[in-house]
DNA sequence: TAGAGTAGCTAAATCGTTTTAGCAACGCAA
DNA sequence: TTGCGTTGCTAAAACGATTTAGCTACTCTA
């Protein structure tokens, strides 16, 4: 490959061919059209030696087609996002598409211009972790296909793929009691989202369950962030009457929140203290306390959204994806 | 936004004015050709009622630039990746770009298809955290404005930013030597990368300088995932004449891996047993072992990585940035 | 030797922008 | 009345691919 980049133009030119030929061959047409075999492997010889890529804006324009997918996510360094980023790139890798990606840091301004933008760029599919809880991007849905991925939002004509969070959290928390918890915290995130909602209410079902009565003393609410899981630690520690003896967080960055703020307030974690979280981690099997999670199948919401949007088969457009409980129990 | 989406055309007709006087308007360049801002004002408003959102993909072919960058970097459940590729992309979308992500999983087929694939899209700039040691990207970087991270391939054409690998290893031995340390064992990454040599030879010159000898039989590499860290432990540990006292690993994910071993083996880190970790990561504040670290300063890798492709002011097109050593000290 | 069929290729339109070069209409000065 | 300057706008080419419709030159058959 030297001098400038080639173009069909140049190959054609230099294989005293037309462009339509070398267009032709080059997409594995040649057959079909009756290229002579010999020309097709001169063509072929030659679009190699010269290093020749196709321009793919000029192609995009002229087949109305892309393979590429926008991915908005609100934030890489959290891991379950970049879990579920990393599965989505590969799964769209292996089928011929690139990603766009974008954090949106929980902001829906950062998240609306991002959408505008990868609409603007002819994006084949849109998937979305979004902020905002009535979808505002009714206007996009309608030109392109969008599946929104771990928060639901509401409206009936959403495609979405979530973790089944409701069961999560009920599983998590019947676990607690099951070992004997009874007085078991809960710290959330966004009031507004689809996840907090249902894990909220995954918990009250198990304490239903186990008949034991709900205390609304119990339960707050922040931004999903590890500094919004320390402001709620401080606050519930302060609570009167009694001090949380198991907290349930509703997300790893929450965790991760309520842990500095016992680190900080204590030094170390009292044995007395039960937590436990949504979302796993592989660092909690490191920590001096044994914390049960409840890991999101990454790999399958990822797989799911990609088949949503660009599977041949028609695939399910919305999903609720099984969690599995982690007990680290000794 | 009604109907199909909108094109210039459109709004063209509906406006009864020519595509070009569309154009020049939507780009502010109305008053620059004298047109009548009456006009502008209605044309301005006629986009934004219909939503028009100009194609990309037209506006790349036509302006040879896209306005957008390629990312290739190993693995984003990799914390210090995902931090860089978070701080690249803020970095970048504050500039007005767009990014395609890929995940290459230290495969250098991957790479090298991924590569391909952005400089079919006419990415106005690359950033690889490269696998190959020779780059063998030569071809493109001549096409392409390339920057490679983290990693500085052999050779003396490229450009690259990483962080001074060798000044951050030096920096951790040594503190560790000042705490009372002599036996430090060392766990690394692939050979081949400048990140190991880089890391290695810091931690030989801390020992240089505190004249304590080298011994080859405590240096071990393999590849740069927890996987390897842990097989690599494992072999430590059944070294003779003896066990280590201290290791240190020349990442994070070696760390992780070492962690595991430790984990499984004994249950819980023996209390004369000291790690240290090239990385460094929030959740090392809460392991029940003190973990001095090498944090990296991601903001600014990327910062200089998009200037160095970007900026219109000449930026420096190598350069070794500083890390910061976390003792972690009561 | 005409007609049909086939092998092998191509001209030109098209996608949606940007941008160059310039046009029509009007006012004003000489 | 001519010529010039200005205002306000536009026609058409270009970017690099894909694709439709069809062309030329053979060969074969009757």
């Amino acid at each position: 490959m030297a001098g400038s980049p080639a173009n069909l133009e140049e190959i054609a030119k230099a294989a005293r061919l037309s462009k339509t030929t070398v267009s032709l061959i080059l997409n594995d047409k040649g057959d079909q059209y009756r290229i002579n075999p010999k020309t097709q492997e001169r063509v072929v010889a030659l679009a190699r030696s010269r290093g020749y890529a196709p321009n793919q804006n000029a192609r995009s324009l002229r087949m109305d087609k892309t393979q590429t997918l926008g991915l908005v996510v609100p934030d890489l360094t959290n891991y379950f996002f970049a879990e579920l980023s990393k599965a989505f790139e590969a799964a769209a890798r292996r089928g011929g598409f690139e990603i766009f990606i974008t954090c949106s840091d929980d902001s829906a301004e950062i998240e609306r211009n991002a959408i505008r933008n990868l609409y603007s760029r002819k994006v084949d599919g849109l998937v979305v972790a979004s902020v905002a809880s009535e979808s505002a991007l009714a206007d996009y849905e309608a030109h392109v296909p969008t599946v929104f991925i771990d928060r639901q939002p509401s409206g009936r004509q959403h495609s979405w793929i979530t973790s089944d969070n409701h069961a999560g959290a009920r599983l998590l928390i019947d676990h607690l009691i099951g070992a004997g918890k009874r007085d078991i915290w809960y710290i959330g995130g966004l009031k507004g989202l689809s996840t907090s909602k249902d894990r909220l209410a995954g918990y009250k079902a198990a304490l239903a369950k186990h008949r034991i009565p709900f205390d609304a003393q119990r339960v707050s609410h922040g931004a999903f962030t590890w500094e919004s899981g320390y402001q709620q630690a401080k606050a519930l520690f302060a609570r009167k009457p009694a001090s949380p003896t198991c907290i349930f967080t509703a997300s790893f960055t929450l965790f991760e929140g309520v842990m500095r703020y016992i680190q900080e307030t204590r030094r170390w974690i009292p044995a007395d203290l039960q937590l436990a979280t949504f979302d796993d981690h592989p660092l909690l099997d490191f920590l001096s306390t044994r914390v049960p999670s409840v890991q999101q199948d990454c790999a399958a919401i990822a797989e799911a959204a990609f088949n949503a949007l660009v599977s041949a088969k028609a695939a399910e457009r919305r999903m609720r994806i099984a969690p599995r409980l982690i007990t680290r129990e000794p």
